[in-house]
DNA sequence: GTCTATAACATGATAGAC
DNA sequence: GTCTATCATGTTATAGAC
């Protein structure tokens, strides 16, 4: 009898893996702080206790479920290569997709970033770091690193007025039309000035 | 001895000024929630329980942080009237101002619209209102409303990633640098699409 | 291995002495 | 009017029973 289908460390992944994908959604609806180990649990349907056993933290939990793979599409952390065209096309297709739908781990560090102290360093190091691949990409002329910031600061202002705080406007636009409208906007940014 | 030079009532408006002064500091620099009223009394140099006495509740006590007149300019809030050039030029020096720096009140709101839900609606609502003044004066063509949705969060974006994230990048160039590449993108966002 | 019980602490709010 | 003392609650985290 000791030949299950699912053997102790499988139901333990598994139970940790539930763990996880509550307190990814707990904490991209309400943020770092309102998010309670009870409410996790609860919604996980195990002890309170379980989750401190398995994740030491509550700080410890928000960092896996964050940074875990789940199961979404990657925020197009990999190659930036191709000239300006190809870029652009790139940035929409990604803008395009996070109007879509974000995952719930990125919609944790978004809503957290401004509060939490740690969130605030890891979406700065993220954001720093698209910020210097796209500046390399547009490497033209002058103000390249600053015309990449405000590149992905204008993202991250859509992306918030959009998924966080539900603009009227926006919530209800169709996001090839917000893409569409955005694009010159996008191209202004990233030609060099003169 | 009764004709003091500061009266009783005189008095109370001063420690409920400074009071005010403090929660607005707190609120802007950590949030709503990780603002205690026993740090804001210890700031102002009160007791705990004289914040409570004069504000009723810790949400009594940031409404009125957030909407005191303080001493700071106003954000924009009055006549939307000319063409869209006289729009433009308006957008960009408020903008400016807000990289020089953002009063307290106006801070503690943006910080805090993530997480707590009776900011984010505040937010939400003002930034609705901001939108439509816009869209009204750019009533041009089709999507006019959209256009100035996409106008104000790329303003929000751009002050969050300067004012609350210190993005590295953004930190350090100087105001008039970027509104100066910021002038082209919001000038295609300004035009009616084709 | 899992959960009950509780420790240890911080918070917002209240009542009552001075 | 101002502050001391406290209540009631909710939090993370720990220890020990089952």
């Amino acid at each position: 009898m000791t030949t299950h289908a699912t053997s102790r460390t499988d139901r333990r992944r598994a139970t940790e893996a539930r763990i996880l994908d509550s307190a990814r959604g707990l904490f991209a609806a309400k943020g770092f702080d309102r998010t309670t180990i009870r409410a996790v649990a609860a919604s996980a349907g195990v002890d309170p206790a379980l989750v401190m056993q398995y994740f030491g933290s509550k700080r410890g939990l928000f960092t896996q479920a964050v940074q875990a793979p789940s199961s979404a599409p990657r925020t197009s952390e990999g190659g930036e290569a191709g000239d300006g065209e190809a870029l652009l096309d790139h940035l929409l297709v990604t803008l395009g997709l996070k109007l879509g739908g974000l995952p719930d781990g990125t919609l944790a560090m978004l809503r957290s970033m401004l509060t939490d102290p740690a969130a605030a360093d890891h979406a700065r190091g993220a954001l720093d770091r698209q910020i210097a691949g796209i500046g390399d990409a547009l490497s033209a002329a002058g103000d390249a690193e600053l015309r990449a910031a405000l590149i992905v600061t204008t993202m991250v202002g859509v992306t918030i007025g959009h998924q966080l705080l539900s603009l009227t406007t926006l919530r209800d636009a169709p996001a090839d039309r917000v893409t569409a409208l955005l694009r010159p906007a996008l191209e202004a940014l990233a030609q060099p000035p003169g």
